[in-house]
This record gives C-alpha cells, structure tokens and sequence, in this order.
DNA sequence: TGTACATCAGTGAACGCGCGTTCACTGATGTAC
DNA sequence: TGTACATCAGTGAACGCGCGTTCACTGATGTAC
C-alpha cells in the first residue's frame, strides 16, 4: 500500500510510466492472491495510489490489465528458464536438471503466479502460449539427454510429459499445502531424473 | 435451476431435508466453479428454489455451509476409494492400482471438486484432514508392494510421496488444461507404477 | 521573450449489480386440553 | 371431536459494501506564433 507516498503526475510524454507501475502492482497482488478472478481493478488502483479510472487509460478494461500483467510474467519466466538452462553448459542432463531446480526456486518467489498461471480459470478463457513453449522444451531437454546417450532410448515425449507432470505435482503440493513440511524438492527432482528419464546416478551429483 | 418446479415446504420434523437439498446443489456448483470463493450463498438458494435466508436456518454463514459440503464430499471419496482398493483383492499390486485408477476416474466427473480440494485457498483456511488420510494410505499401500516382495524394498513413505506427486501434476494437468488433447492418464498411471514403485511389467498387465 | 492554446495525465461523482447478513414476519401443522 | 396455541419451516425487505465501468471534468505542460 503506497498510502504514505504522494504520487505526482508523470511527465508530459512518460504516461506508459504509469502502465508498467500498474503492471507491477497488478503481478505482485495477483502473486499475494494467486487467483485471477480475485484480483479487483479497484485494489490495484488503490495499490499504486491512482484513481480507478485512471487504470482505463491504458487498459481497455480489467481483463485486458490482466492479461498484459500474465503476458510479461511468462516472458520474463521463460527467459529466465533460457538463460538457467545456458548455466548447465554442454551436458545435457546438467541443462535439463537446471531447469527444473530453477522453475522449482521460482515457485517459491512466485507460488501465487504460478497458481494464476496452471491453476487459474484463466485457463479456459485464455490460450496461454507459454505453456506449449515449455512442452515443447521440455521434450528437447529430454531428447537431448537420449541423443548423447546419457539416458536410454525412449519415446521422448512420453518420457517429458512423465517428467513435467512429476515435478508439477511435487510443486503443486508444495505450494497448496505449505504447512505439510515435505523434504525438499530437489531430492524428488532428482530422482524422477533418475527414475523417469533413466540418466545414471553420477550425472545427476 | 429449479426456475420451474415449485419447492414445498417440508412437513414438520422434516426440516433437515432441506439441509441435504442445500448441500448437494453447494457440491454441485463447486464442481462447476472449481473455486470454493466463488461460490456465493445467494447463488445456492436460487439453485435450491428458496430464500437467501433459509440457508441460515442450517449454516451460520457461508463458510460453514463450504465446509459441510466439502466435508460430506471427502467422507465420500475416501468411502469409494477403499471400496475401489478392495476390488483389487489380496494383491498389493493391484488393489494400488485400483487407488490410482479410481482416483482419476473420479477427477474425470469432479474435476471442479477436485480443484476446490487441492487448489484452493481453503487449503490455506482449513486443515483437511482428509489430506493426511490420503498420504497414509498412500505410504501403507506402497508399503504393502515391497514387503509381498512385488517391489524393491526403499524408503516407502518418499516412494509413495513420488508416486503422489506424479499421479497429482498428471491429473492436475488435464484437468487445467483440458483443451490439450495427452494420452489417457492411465498409461501415465502403469509408467509411474513400474519406474517410480519399480513393480514388475507382468503385475501391471 | 510572451502568450494563447492544444494536448496530455489523471480525477471524482455516479450508475447498477450481486453479495453476506440481519430483522421482523407469516402461515401451515401438530398437539394439549 | 373441536379448538386454541406453540412450534416449526421458511420468507421478504432492507442494510452497507466493493465491484466494473461511464461520464464530464481539471489542471499542468509543452509548443506555435
């Protein structure tokens, strides 16, 4: 809540200032909520300190404030998911296991996005493209760990779908029951390496 | 909605039967709405055919009415569940697998329940216990597996948490994204059973 | 250098809506005498 | 068998609230002359 802070008028020709502090308040309130349909136009306002109508000026209406707010939470994840993947080097299971320990940290900055952006009705009234980034590139990071022979041949799509579902269910539970205290995440992420993908036990220490 | 047919009064002593009739149209549409914050009490009358204020002859308010719904709900599926592990007879194997099966077919017709049980803020609000009732007999119907000597002998309680975990990010998947077209869950199910349980290839067919 | 004015950034009042909840009530029904 | 009445099942009007959205507006700022 900026109560305290007076906001002053941007300056002529800065008024997308406005749009971005919008956005921000929108993600970080749709993070503490981890609901779309809770998140209110009118919270958000009040959130940056602006007066409701002003949020008009540059969204057509709240769903369209949504959307660009999710739009730029995707974009920014799945680069930062690239650039995880980059810090794996050659190896493709170190690639792929970094992956996964990096959407894993996310989801704990960000549990309440990540409930918005799988578990959301969002879902339905909105075709979220990044979802099929991630399956396609999950099912890379897998075929790539078979083609250097560091896992057994197998249908890799098979293999990727297993292995996504796993960790979103490990995720999944995690984040919706916080007071379960389960052992960590990576263990489990480690052995569905082992166990789903079937690379050795050496690469994944 | 009951817009056409016109509700009587219950006779007197019979009081209750409204209490039921209110319950089951709460279930009803939280398994439409898949999210137990948007279900309304004013919404659940209309269903029912009665006045908004009749609700609070049962319920002292709205959450009360959301927990008796749900309450009635999980005392169900635990029911059904164990009836379904017994149909797998003496067989470890088998009677887990009937679990698992059964627990998708059941998301299939409540996939919204489903959603409200494991996704939703209630988790945050109200301690299921329910929860801890699965995972218990999750871990023994593992446990059974390995002392019959039909799986490898390891730490049950993580084996049977993998199992959980896949089994829910699985289900959870199609049920959020059901425009996604996957192979049937139950391929997915016999893959987890044989990779993360290790039991034999001959016990799943 | 001074000024009129178009433009830009943002506001405040008002609308109709559905919500949870409270309150005083109605009218049928079973029972005590 | 008849009737007064307590009880039970359920109602309708009203409340204050936050919501999304529309509308006519304000006032600072940069620019053309």
């Amino acid at each position: 809540m900026d109560a305290g802070t007076t906001r002053s008028r941007n300056r002529r020709g800065q008024g997308e200032l406005l749009r971005r502090e919008i956005i921000d308040a929108a993600l970080r309130m749709l993070n503490e909520l981890g609901d779309d349909e809770a998140l209110s136009l009118r919270a958000v306002a009040r959130e940056v300190g602006i007066a409701a109508t002003s949020v008009y000026i540059h969204f057509t209406d709240r769903d369209e404030l949504v959307f660009a707010a999710l739009e730029q939470s995707t974009a920014d994840l799945l680069r930062d998911l690239e650039q995880a993947e980059a810090s794996g080097g050659d190896d493709p299971v170190r690639r792929l296991r970094a992956r996964l320990l990096f959407l894993g940290s996310w989801t704990r900055e960000y549990a309440g996005l990540y409930k918005v952006l799988h578990e959301s009705t969002l879902n339905r009234r909105m075709h979220l493209v990044f979802k099929e980034e991630l399956s396609v590139r999950a099912i890379a990071a897998v075929q790539a760990c078979m083609d250097a022979g560091l896992a057994p041949t197998d249908d890799a799509a098979a293999v990727a779908l297993d292995l996504r579902s796993a960790v979103h269910g490990a995720v999944s539970i995690r984040i919706n029951e916080p007071e379960a205290d389960l052992p960590p995440l990576e263990e489990q992420v480690d052995r569905f390496l082992r166990k789903l993908v079937g690379v050795s036990i050496e690469h994944v220490f």
